[in-house]
DNA sequence: CGCGTCTTTGAGAAACATCAACAGCGGTGG
DNA sequence: CCACCGCTGTTGATGTTTCTCAAAGACGCG
């Protein structure tokens, strides 16, 4: 999951449970918590996301972390280079994945229609990313927590009607090292949403979008 | 061209421009500031950098613009998503690029080992770009000017014995806004770097590396 | 109910941005 | 050949945002 334009989610064709069921010698169930991989293991897999969200880090030397992205269904998460992988991968929610050989993105034999979907599931990725590198490099802390909350709401959220309702499997340095901010930081721009009456929070991780339009004039620097 | 990892440019082949004129109707030239896509444009091509350097922008409705990256030779830019460029992509220093049909990639029909080829290079994309993100979320901005600095020297310094030299082709702020930083902020540390002799100007777009461990120490966070 | 972990809030410090002025360089035309 | 102009780069002073450090509050779990 990162923070895509509008219309990018559109797109994305989350596998249906039972759909993947009937594939089912390769779907697996993962607990929260599970590790699916390691930053420098040698990549076998590449995981289509069915049920769950996953969460992919980084981490320099020195402890600094950076949380690359969520994994929500309909995401593919796994992607090789030079064999290997290039982030860890745990899960957060409970999930169901597909499991493909990484020879299903990258031999030319088998199943011609699965190859096509990893390789469009990557170059989306490719897409997404960079809008990501416009939260990252240019946009400030309140654009960047608005801009994930619209995302949120958009991919996973119920319509209440009138408000949109979410659950946040990630706790809040998980945002935070997801947009290159501090905990603090989140925490103080989410009172804010909150006092202005944008969203309203219910248990710490459920997200109600109270005012939505508003809530985007905040992701895109419209105050 | 993105700030990677020590050694992910090993495993990078560039091409070399006699191997490419074989493919020569493919080949084309291409003189600075001529643009090869802009976002939002269907995708038709993609392309092989051979020679030169591109660059590759977006911008937001604001102005605020993010450089997502630098195409040097062996890099390859313009993969589509969802059929369209996501970005804006012109050329820095006079290039040649070997161009392919987007059908290249994302068809199952064709040449096999360029098709694998294309696919590599997205997902050094992927890899790349997640190193890019610990830049941009988590680096000061010592950090990001001289993990730049140092990923230039490694692909593109030519070695002067103890000392290593290559060019800037890019503009201070084309620097800031690849690194998420001001053009006065990129200069100040270019300033620092200098006056602690790590690295010299030569007429201001010209880097000479006085002392590559000492770039690396700040590159890394170990002042 | 008590404990540990996560979240929230506050005060102060640091990093970086902003605004403004000046310097350097290349190009052009007198 | 030199003077002028415009653009890019550099430096300085000041302002703002975000981080850091610290402490208290909330929540989940045994």
């Amino acid at each position: 999951m990162y923070v895509t334009r509008p219309n990018d989610h559109l797109e994305r064709q989350p596998i249906s449970e039972s759909g993947a069921a009937s594939r089912m010698r390769h779907l697996h169930r993962l607990q929260p918590g599970k590790h699916l991989f390691h930053e420098g293991q040698d990549a076998r897999n590449i995981y289509e996301v069915v049920s769950g969200v996953l969460r992919l880090t980084r981490v320099l030397e020195d402890g600094r972390r950076q949380v690359i992205a969520f994994g929500y269904p309909g995401d593919v998460v796994g992607f090789p280079s030079d064999g290997r992988y290039h982030t860890d991968c745990d899960v957060l929610r409970a999930a169901a994945v597909v499991v493909h050989n990484r020879s299903a993105l990258e031999s030319n034999k088998g199943d011609a229609a699965l190859r096509t979907r990893l390789l469009q599931a990557a170059l989306r990725e490719i897409s997404a990313m960079q809008d990501h590198f416009l939260m990252l490099g240019r946009k400030s802390a309140s654009e960047r927590v608005a801009s994930f909350l619209c995302i949120l709401s958009e991919r996973v959220g119920t319509d209440l009607g009138q408000f949109t309702q979410f659950d946040l499997p990630m706790s809040r340095s998980d945002i935070a090292d997801f947009l290159g901010l501090t905990t603090e930081t989140v925490c103080r721009t989410f009172t804010q949403l909150r006092k202005s009456n944008v969203i309203a929070l219910d248990r710490v991780h459920t997200v109600i979008v109270l005012k939505p339009r508003d809530l985007l004039a905040v992701a895109e620097g419209d105050i």
